[in-house]
DNA sequence: CGCCGATAGTTGACTAGTCATGCAATCGCG
DNA sequence: CGCGATTGCATGACTAGTCAACTATCGGCG
């Protein structure tokens, strides 16, 4: 299959910058690999970094605290303790710890420590970050679904594979 | 050409793991399109924290840090002025001043007034910094090379090529 | 029962990144 | 020439992530 199936792109086209332009870098890459490298992180930093804006525009809340409320939405009415939402995070737990701090200030979630269990400290979304929620999922919707329009399932299937393999590399 | 095309793979394969794995998701993806998205996030915070890692344990020494002092030597004898600096960051110039602040606190960088434009403040790799430069750089470079093994060169290509286009979509 | 090790979280001290502000040096234009 | 706009950084106040150390609770075993 042709490599640029399919991406229709648009009237003015918005030029594709390859890293090393991005990084104004003068010297070329060392390896493909290297390159390939660079590309993942500086990709995601872009996205990242967009998707940032969009949250604080839209909610003043950072992309972090979204996702933490996201878990919490999932995991229903009984909320979760603090490391379990670490563990979905991939992060340490102090960060979580202060992270939820600063929810709970701002009145999204609510803790309690665990009847059960008095180590544990049980968090859910409140119902003003059940309301934030549906306000942003739109948003953020409409962010992940951007790629949709550029490439093919093929493509994506692809890319997704090959950032799994690179992942396997580095345990 | 065949989507798995010399994946030589370990013999006790190191089990790829999807995103979905990694985050203990529960509900599947969307679209492939999140799907996509959220492996290139994923997999960077890997690639970045791996990286990290090995650059405290071979020089005490952060990513950033290391990323300045190679532009710095990069800029040969005369140096380079703080924002031009921040520019090949692509970072706020507030925390590459602090970066800066770190790095000759450390003793692996200089900084002056320059004498033509009393505004702008020149800074140059030190002798020393240097010389953690060449002991890291092996290091770094094994890091980066480690992708040939696994992947062709068409492979990468095609990985570097649609990520360049991802960007594209996210200006 | 009582003590000891494991588990759940919090706190402190850093590095880093962001925005808003402030200030000094330089440029540009009348 | 001089004065206002621009440029180049620095500082303050946040969010966030990391490691190391500490507290409180639980569980198991003698």
């Amino acid at each position: 299959m042709s490599a640029q199936a399919r991406s229709r792109r648009k009237s003015a086209a918005p030029a594709v910058r390859s890293v090393a332009q991005e990084l104004k870098q003068s010297r070329p890459f060392r390896s493909l690999a290297q390159e390939a490298l660079l590309a993942v992180m500086v990709t995601s930093d872009r996205l990242a970094s967009r998707l940032d804006r969009e949250l604080a525009a839209a909610g003043d809340i950072t992309r972090q605290q979204y996702n933490v409320l996201r878990i919490l939405r999932g995991a229903g009415a009984e909320g979760l303790p603090t490391l379990e939402i670490a563990e979905r995070m991939i992060e340490r737990t102090p960060g979580v710890t202060r992270l939820l701090d600063r929810l709970e200030l701002k009145g999204w979630i609510e803790r309690q420590r665990s009847a059960e269990d008095r180590r544990q400290v049980r968090c859910k979304v409140s119902r003003s970050g059940l309301a934030l929620l549906a306000r942003l999922d739109a948003i953020v919707d409409e962010f992940d679904d951007l790629p949709d329009s550029a490439f093919g399932d093929a493509e994506l299937r692809e890319l997704i594979r090959m950032l799994d393999a690179l992942r396997a590399l580095y345990p």
